[in-house]
RNA sequence: GCCGAUGUAGCUCAGUUGGUCAGAGCAGCUGAUUUGUAAUCAGCUGGCCGGGGGUUCGAAUCCCUCCAUCGGCUCCA
């Protein structure tokens, strides 16, 4: 007999060699009806296979990630399977599952597949789902594996296999399809009763630039019938939040061809947004001891040169402009940083100045490949709440905690609270990419580290995402259709202030150099405008509404009433507008809600007579009738609930 | 940059197998209406069908090419 653990702790003997299932039915029939993996010891099997050994498990549903993941991977061999009936000759690469369904890369040679083949695919799929056909494990010497697909001619299993350890390896078999893998798989296809096909797309072989492109296709499946029916439509509400189409329709940015991709033009409205953000951590920068500084936004190639971008980026970015006499040579600028460089050195520093901090919404420009542009996500031009933080390194962990203090209170502020934080560490096995010494290196990466256990942060540390120059933390959330997007970031760096030769002195009355703290809250106004369009959906607070008010007058015959109450309005630095047009009330209700503007004022004779405005709410409704000071005293403290939290 | 898809008025979209196929709604303009909490009515103006080249008697429609957008891949100081 063996103990198995259940999650809430208890404890059941069984036979040794039980399995998944059997436990499950030993719980309940309905958990039996719908377990799909088994969690043993922290890893997932399937639930026929025998457990010979005491163990804590979990049963996996579709409620849990685990079954979620267990049946999107079987869906990605049942997708295989479709597809070497449909397409025979096919060769395939990996198919594994992700957050939102699976995909498979497929080298279809010749051929070629596009969303118009996916109905018929799915048909296919569901076809052999309903066949029931069952996931059958086997284990085979490593070298039989490598002449079934050798035999198969698919390359790229050869591959996958050469890499693998000797001994045996797993292969799981439904139908006709065989497939090496580690598993675990469903018991049969048939809780697969829905299956939509997503999109296709090109990606590299083992994600390598240098390697063949194979045809990755996406999919996702379901228990139901309905929960697909339910994605498809969150699928779609998503889409009306995406800030591009938001975006234009509140006309907050457009694009230009003639500007140029990734150039985007900030239109009044969305200027007005991105300005009153500016403004806020402006207000929170000066409390926290940070002096605003400009800089231009070209910078000599020396100056690139001697920070080290230029020998890293210089090929790859946008290419210098020169002087027309002397031919020297300028950048764009993709940085603020060795700017501020020099803004430090015109300076001598007593250590008793440190940390000086230098503030600047810089604008910057890099050449980013044509295909990863993205709405004001990723674009070519853009502006960093930037600001370098130059330090004694004994106050470096401080710093970097006030720091994350000030990402906070803008998350907080803005009510975000789905974000994720990473911790970026050098890759070790290619520290060729990186420069700066060993030491300094070390000393950035535990500073972070202790930083951030010190604010009590739940950070991911990943390898290999470090900057060239230094580790660095970043703040990370999704926009609307789950893509992550790295926002505010926090970077110590030993390496510049030793290119730049920069110096304090000491209380030893000796040269001493500063650590600098590269760290921008927002990262770019652009890709955080972007974010937050989607996070309200457009329907911003009204502190950053770039439109607060609207006064609707009923009829024309109000137009002067209309127009006094905007001037008391703007006396009181409201944001207020009046739609003069020849329309009906109801029209003017209409277009002022689409427009998401959060105060709709109407006007008519009783309002007029009284003094009064008739207060509507976005998204809630009519407030009933308030005289001016009492509007103008509910817009004041719904901006200041935000503003003095 | 790579793979695939898309590109028709300011916006959202129709346009069957190449032949009155250059359309609709919204927006805009004109006029009527003087309007009370999510669309008043009527008339009118908008397009070199992404750019360029080709096939054809004839191209929004087929082919080539460039550009841009979208979905991924790769990249991201």
């Amino acid at each position: 007999m063996i103990n198995i653990t259940l999650p809430d702790k208890s404890v059941r003997e069984f036979e040794s060699g039980v399995t998944g299932y059997e436990i499950a039915r030993n719980i309940s029939e309905g958990l039996a009806r719908n377990v799909l993996s088994i969690t043993v010891n922290g890893e997932v099997w399937d639930i026929d296979r025998p457990i010979r050994e005491d163990a804590r498990i979990k049963l996996n549903t579709w409620e849990d990630r685990d079954g979620k993941a267990t049946m999107w991977h079987s869906s990605a061999h049942l997708m295989a399977a479709a597809i070497e009936e449909l397409y025979p000759g096919t060769k395939f690469g990996i198919g594994p599952d992700v957050e939102n369904g699976f995909y498979y890369d497929i080298d279809l040679g010749e051929e070629s597949i596009s969303s118009k083949d996916f109905p018929k695919i799915e048909e296919k799929m569901l076809e052999i789902a309903r066949r029931k056909e069952r996931f059958v494990r086997s284990e085979v010497p490593k070298s039989e594996a490598l002449d079934f697909y050798s035999e198969k001619g698919d390359e790229y299993k050869v591959d996958l296999i050469n890499d693998l350890e000797d001994g045996t390896i797993s292969f799981y078999k439904s139908g006709n399809f065989t497939d090496l893998c580690r598993g675990p798989h469903l018991v049969d296809t048939s809780p697969i009763k829905a299956v939509k096909l997503l999109n296709t797309a090109g990606a590299y072989w083992r994600g390598d630039e240098s390697r063949k492109q194979l045809t990755r296709v996406y999919g996702i499946t379901f228990p139901k019938q309905k929960m697909l029916k339910e994605y498809l439509e969150m699928l779609e509400e998503a889409k009306k939040r995406d800030h591009r189409k938001i975006g234009k329709e509140l006309e907050l940015f457009a694009f230009s061809n003639k500007v140029g991709q990734g150039l985007p033009l900030w239109l009044p409205k969305g200027a007005e947004l991105r300005e009153n953000l500016e403004k806020f951590l402006k207000r929170v920068q000066r409390q926290a001891g940070y002096k605003p500084v400009i800089t231009p936004h070209i910078g000599n190639k020396n100056l690139y040169v001697t920070s080290g971008h230029y020998e890293k980026y210089g090929e790859d970015s946008f290419q210098p402009i020169s002087t027309p006499s002397e031919g020297e040579e300028f950048f764009l600028k993709p940085m603020n940083c060795p700017h501020h460089c020099e803004i430090f050195k015109t300076k001598q520093y007593s250590y008793k100045d440190l940390p000086v901090r230098l503030a600047e919404f810089g604008t910057v420009y890099r050449y980013e490949q044509s295909g990863e542009l993205h709405g004001l996500t990723r674009v070519r031009g853009f502006t960093q709440d930037d600001a370098h933080i130059f330090c004694r390194p004994d106050q470096v962990k401080e710093e970097f905690i006030a720091v994350i203090d000030i990402v906070l209170l803008i998350f907080k502020a803005l009510d975000f609270t789905d974000y994720s934080v990473q911790i970026s560490l050098r890759d070790p096995d290619s520290m060729e990419k990186y420069i700066g010494t060993e030491e300094n290196w070390e000393k950035a990466e535990q500073a972070i580290i202790e930083a951030t256990e010190e604010k009590g942060l739940t950070a991911e540390i990943v390898t290999g995402e470090a900057a060239f120059y230094g580790p660095k933390l970043d703040f990370m959330v999704k926009d609307a259709l789950g893509r992550k997007w790295q926002l505010g970031t926090i970077q110590v760096d030993y390496n510049l202030p030793e290119r730049f030769e920069l110096e304090y002195i000491g209380s030893d009355n000796q040269k001493h150099r500063p650590v600098m703290i590269h760290r921008a809250p927002f990262g770019s106004m652009e890709r955080f405008v972007a974010v937050m369009i989607e996070h309200y959906a457009g329907n911003f607070p009204l502190w950053l509404a770039p439109d607060q008010a609207i006064i609707l007058p009923i009829s024309e015959k109000y137009e002067n009433y209309a127009k006094k109450v905007l001037h008391l309005l703007n006396n009181y630095e409201i944001r207020t507008l009046i739609d003069e047009r020849n329309e009906k009330t109801g029209k003017k209700i209409r277009d002022a809600e689409t427009r998401k503007i959060p105060y709709m004022l109407i006007v008519g004779e009783k309002e007029e007579s009284d003094g009064t405005v008739s207060v509507r709410k976005h998204g809630q409704g009519d407030l009933g009738t308030h005289s001016i000071e009492s509007f103008v005293k509910i817009i004041e403290d719904e901006v200041n609930k935000f503003i003095k939290q």
